[in-house]
DNA sequence: TAAATTCATGACACCGGTGTCATAATGTCA
DNA sequence: TGACATTATGACACCGGTGTCATGAATTTA
């Protein structure tokens, strides 16, 4: 044998026509028992396997999904957010699990990334993943919708589209950060994040506590408030900041776990000792959460039901079923931090 | 338009042939300025995607490189190894650099994996990821070499190919390990992790280290060593079982970081201080290793270089050309568990 | 026993590109 | 000006499957 093994060659051995070889490949019950088993032992003894290419031409799908990375534009290329590290990974298994592959590309939220995949016929349908500024994403996400093509995303909402969200409740998360320093009487709280709309996730975490605090007659003051991205950089930085402009607080809340452990690297730099002089709460409970010391209490999000759930609402999408809405509680994990 | 623009949508609207179309799409000299131009046009008007799969098949390529993740089949569903996760990334990146898509597969080792990808014309080559009992895979490692199968991997050896594989001087690692004890003059060394030749990097790791500290006349006693694998888990128990023997030692070197976490667990609860009592290095330098408390010693293995090796030698491959063994060189990175 | 139904299979167009060969037009040189 | 090279393009087979339609044999029904 030159090449690989084609439909033409078993079809030759088994003294059929390739038609059949190909309906008995797929198990279609119009080709006899006897024949197909034939077929099929061929097949093995060929080491055939049906080309993807000319059998996703024919039919017009990929039998694969693809995952866009958006990431921050300041993390440079070091390191990837832990945080979607861990989704990619409970993807990858969702996809597995559906009998889908998965191509994985890193995008910038910048470049012209809308649909490239799925137009190309190289998946069916395409997960949106990543923090970030969504809100000028919006004209894509409509270019996306005018073409038809099926997506998910991870977070950020889509304009009249909610079904196309998946995304944990960040506001009952930033509640229960704030319910925490209530009941452990912390009220000269802190926050660290983007409390602006910039980042909506970040947004809801701070609307949620805030509100929460507001509930208790706590107002938080907002000199007490330090925008930071998802870094740990970033978050060290801002309670610097804070600290250096002398602005005393008892509880800290972060918008993710990141930045809580930058802002405890800073608050230990400061001689403030965690948790005694401050709480901290952070978002995500990353894997580094539980091994920093002290040990970080999070608002967990659950990595692996987020995976299956975008790539089961994406793969409802792709069959033109239904789809809603999907939120996914936050759990507290209580730690020394706090 | 009722459903994706082709190239003979073009062509009509061009007023060309398809050929004309498909030639001035990939800037083939053969085509006319002006008409190229005129093509292009129109092509983003429509917003024309060359369909991959009709190109694909025709060109008997892919694009794509596919990513195989060997799991320890011990480590549940729950976690990723982070080390792997961070290779995940870095090969994600290198891929794009190249102009390459990546599909990423998880697979358990027993599984009929073999050229699964290559085969079905999904992928030109593929990477092989994972610790493991690479000797299994020797068997399956001859299928893929006689199927004239494109792949390379990290870590183990395929017989009489030195060249498909790309890993980091664990031997050297081991080294850097036991030099590291003895000039703090640590000598009474525990290991914990696999010293037979089932998990050869480990092992790799562990006859570095040995022969380091014989060449310092210090010989590491049998009893001190326990057997683990990458998990923190797994490293927790062996510790704890030496501790429960009453064996003493105040150097620990373990095989991998998830091990030493482990260990400086164990360690802790045993009320052995770390670094005072017992010193601890460990292996990769994953990113929770600068996290935990005491920041934990470590070997490092570049993960960006890695993963960019890996491409490059699998590209070459592909394209025919030669390729080296490549050994990365490990780094000690000193903190303050030792 | 003729007609209808079921079963198993083959022939063939088709998916949407790419590569080869043929062809026409224009330019170059002896 | 005839021979030859160069440039730009079209026609067409082909990649390796899948889906539809046609066909013939075996089986059931009227």
């Amino acid at each position: 044998m030159k090449g690989k093994a084609t439909s033409f060659d078993i079809a030759h051995y088994a003294g059929v026509s390739q038609s059949t070889v190909s309906r008995a490949l797929r198990n279609s019950h119009l080709v006899n028992e006897e024949t197909r088993k034939r077929v099929f032992d061929i097949a093995k003894k060929l080491n055939y396997k049906v080309d993807k290419n000319a059998s996703n031409l024919r039919t017009q799908q990929s039998s694969t999904l693809a995952l866009l990375l958006f990431e921050d534009p300041t993390s440079d290329e070091s390191q990837i957010n832990p945080f979607f590290l861990a989704m990619l990974g409970s993807i990858t298994r969702a996809c597995a699990k559906e009998g889908y592959d998965l191509l994985v590309s890193f995008q910038s939220a910048s470049a012209d990334w809308q649909a490239d995949y799925e137009d190309s016929h190289r998946a069916d349908g395409i997960i949106l993943l990543g923090y970030g500024d969504y809100i000028d994403y919006q004209p894509k996400f409509n270019t996306l919708l005018e073409q038809n093509t099926k997506f998910v995303c991870w977070g950020a909402t889509v304009d009249n589209r909610p079904d196309l969200t998946v995304c944990c409740d960040n506001y009952g998360g930033g509640k229960l950060a704030a319910e925490h320093f209530i009941a452990h009487s912390r009220t000269d709280c802190a926050f660290i994040g983007d409390a602006s709309d910039h980042s909506p996730e970040f947004f809801s975490r701070f609307q949620g506590f805030k509100d929460e605090l507001l509930a208790n007659n706590v107002k938080i003051n907002e000199r007490k408030m330090a925008n930071a991205i998802s870094t740990e950089e970033s978050g060290y930085h801002a309670t610097r900041s804070l600290i250096a402009n002398n602005i005393k607080f008892n509880a800290l809340f972060a918008a993710s776990d990141l930045i809580a452990i930058g802002a405890i690297r800073a608050l230990k730099e400061a001689n403030i000792n965690v948790p005694k002089d401050v709480a901290v709460v952070g978002f995500d409970n990353i894997a580094i959460a539980s091994y920093v010391n002290p040990p970080l209490t999070t608002i967990e999000q659950n990595t692996t039901v987020a995976g299956q759930m975008l790539v089961e609402n994406l793969l409802k999408l792709i069959r033109g079923e239904e789809v809603q809405s999907t939120l996914l509680a936050p759990i507290l994990i209580p730690r020394r931090s706090s």
